[in-house]
DNA sequence: TGGTGAAGGGAAAACGTTTACCTAAAATTT
DNA sequence: AAATTTTAGGTAAACGTTTTCCCTTCACCA
């Protein structure tokens, strides 16, 4: 009988927990029998010896190891999301959405915050998929060499809100349509009839935000109101608050500053409004701000601004299903432009 | 020569990537020379070898596998950190410092989002410890079993913000003298001289909460201001913002209602502040508002928020000084009070 | 009565690492 | 020159699973 080696004290590791052959010796059978137990496998274990394996089980207290499934199966109950910018409200909202249908499909969502730089997306993929993560969910993708090679091997890749950066068949994605958003937004201020017309927009690499700007273009456009070049801004490299900061302080600098400003992010927004309410400006009288994303937090904080509201709180049922179903492409959610009155 | 098993066509998982023995026959040694190459063992390879493993690993792409390495040494580099709640803008100011500090000490973060549940805190506790991860950062706990126990089992515990909710030795807490600050907010409303005082404050079950409120009182008191029980509220079960809308409610219902009232986070004063502007008052003239957290969004879109600041951007060194060290443990943090004109 | 198939369960290989132990050559000491 | 130590590297066990074979029993049927 070699199996009792309750000798080996000094383990690697602090290695007390109960291991699948603790259970099959207290239970009296092979750790194959309480492998199958454990996962179910029918018949291949009696009634009683079900009941037998299983008492054991709650008796130790045994929960198959991760890493030892993750090991021999080549995979593991691990789904990471990366998310681009935790400084985004956003992100909380998506992710959150995304905990709650992960786990009831039976995964465990981890999640990594690859500040937007590419060095890290790739750290993070290289990681997880490590550690035989079932899924690798971008919130945000940039473009990445390993993102690159993980597209071409078929990994199991899901993107959620910015489309994927490099090309590739068979590529998933969760999110709104941004184009038809854009317009929607430029045709709501056509109806309005209001004055000059502004637009402070983030980079434009991200594909959620080149869209926004294209479709409200075009339907500003169609509709024969002007947008000349000058009450278009971003300012590169900073972050989203900073660009509607310092994009409005451009726009209010000018001869006629324009009287509604479109701004591709909430938080673009929030920036702009600072710089109108420290220049004098009351939003609603003197400016109308249409933000995008609708936080959860601007029923509270920011009743002053109208946005299109992504519907983050289905994401989650969403990126599952793009997960589960390798054949499921585009999956694209419902928005809605919020006026706040 | 048993090794050549490319036979295996049909792996369980898609197993494409490359492993230490694919590098040590490219290299032409075994792979335990191998990997202690990879894990930089002296005296174990002459230079040449090692330049000849560096070389094969460098074409392969080799990189090692964690699930596989975990399940060896009874180690990976995940550090999980279990958070409360992302709603609250608080989690993702901690969450991104820590990120960085974990990465640069040679972590890799998960984060994991227990939505203050006892079961859900219990499985991610459990389920990261089977992948064997190096540290378990607690945002917010709560009291659950397996906290219990793995408190008592001495696991590499860090409790962040809120001091573990059970009792043992040795637990590591990161955080800021809640009790000094609550103290601090009281003595600067004491100095302003203003009129009747109000609370409204979260679950007293969390320490940081209850810490906050016992300083505030006593300072309170000792500056001889009275605070009637009408005029401490609170919403229970309810979310922050919840918490501060309807507590405001409450609290303006009152036939002397408070001139000044301290919340014990932001996101409770933001509730409290829709409720007084939904009541025509104006924060800062007709009511002043104190918060907790002073979270980087206030400046931006609540300047009318006086608040005591934590140090977020601190906390990240903090955690992992608290993980390395085992010795550590509380690790106090300083705070400031933010007026704001 | 012999044959067949299913049910129940064990032995052992494999997943990708790290590391204790061993060996042989080379370098150093006596 | 012999004895010793260091250097360089290989062998194989172990970590905790899952799963492929296998081997017994039985029950059933002709």
């Amino acid at each position: 009988m070699p199996g009792d080696s309750r000798a080996s004290a000094a383990a690697p590791g602090a290695r007390d927990s109960v291991s699948i052959s603790a259970v099959a010796a207290h239970a009296g059978v092979s750790i194959a029998t309480v492998s199958r137990v454990v996962n179910g496998v029918a018949n291949k274990a009696s009634a009683a010896t079900i009941a037998r394996v299983q008492m054991a089980i709650a008796t130790l207290g045994y929960r198959p190891t991760g890493a030892g499934r993750a090991l021999r199966s080549g995979q593991s109950r691990l789904v990471a999301v990366l998310a681009a910018n935790m400084a985004n409200p956003t992100m909380p909202a998506i992710v959150a959405a995304a905990e709650v249908a992960l786990r009831g499909a039976g995964y465990v969502m981890v999640l990594c915050d690859t500040h937007e730089q590419p060095e890290l997306q790739d750290e993070y993929l290289l990681e997880m998929r490590s550690h035989y993560a079932r899924g690798l969910v971008l919130l945000g993708a940039v473009d990445s060499p390993v993102l690159r090679s993980f597209v071409q091997a078929g990994e199991p890749l899901v993107f959620v809100n910015r489309r994927s950066p490099v090309d590739g068949h068979g590529q998933r994605y969760v999110g709104i349509d941004n184009l038809g958003a854009g317009a929607e937004v430029a045709r709501w201020i056509a109806a309005q009839g209001a004055g000059a017309v502004g637009l402070i927009h983030a980079r434009l690499s991200s594909s959620a935000t080149a869209d926004r700007v294209t479709g409200f273009r075009a339907a500003l456009k169609a509709s024969g109101i002007p947008l000349p070049a000058a009450r278009v801004q971003t300012v590169a490299g900073a972050e989203h608050l900073q660009i509607g900061y310092r994009g409005m302080q451009r726009l209010l600098a000018q001869a006629r500053p324009p009287k509604v400003v479109f701004c591709t992010s909430d938080l673009i927004a929030y920036g702009a409004q600072r710089q109108a309410r420290e220049a004098g400006l009351q939003i609603g009288r003197d400016l109308v701000l249409i933000g995008f994303d609708d936080s959860p937090m601007n029923a509270w904080v920011a009743p002053w601004l109208h946005a299109v509201r992504v519907p983050y709180a289905a994401y989650g049922e969403a990126i599952v299903r793009a997960l589960a179903d390798s054949t499921a492409r585009d999956i694209i959610l419902p928005h809605e432009l919020v006026i706040r009155a």
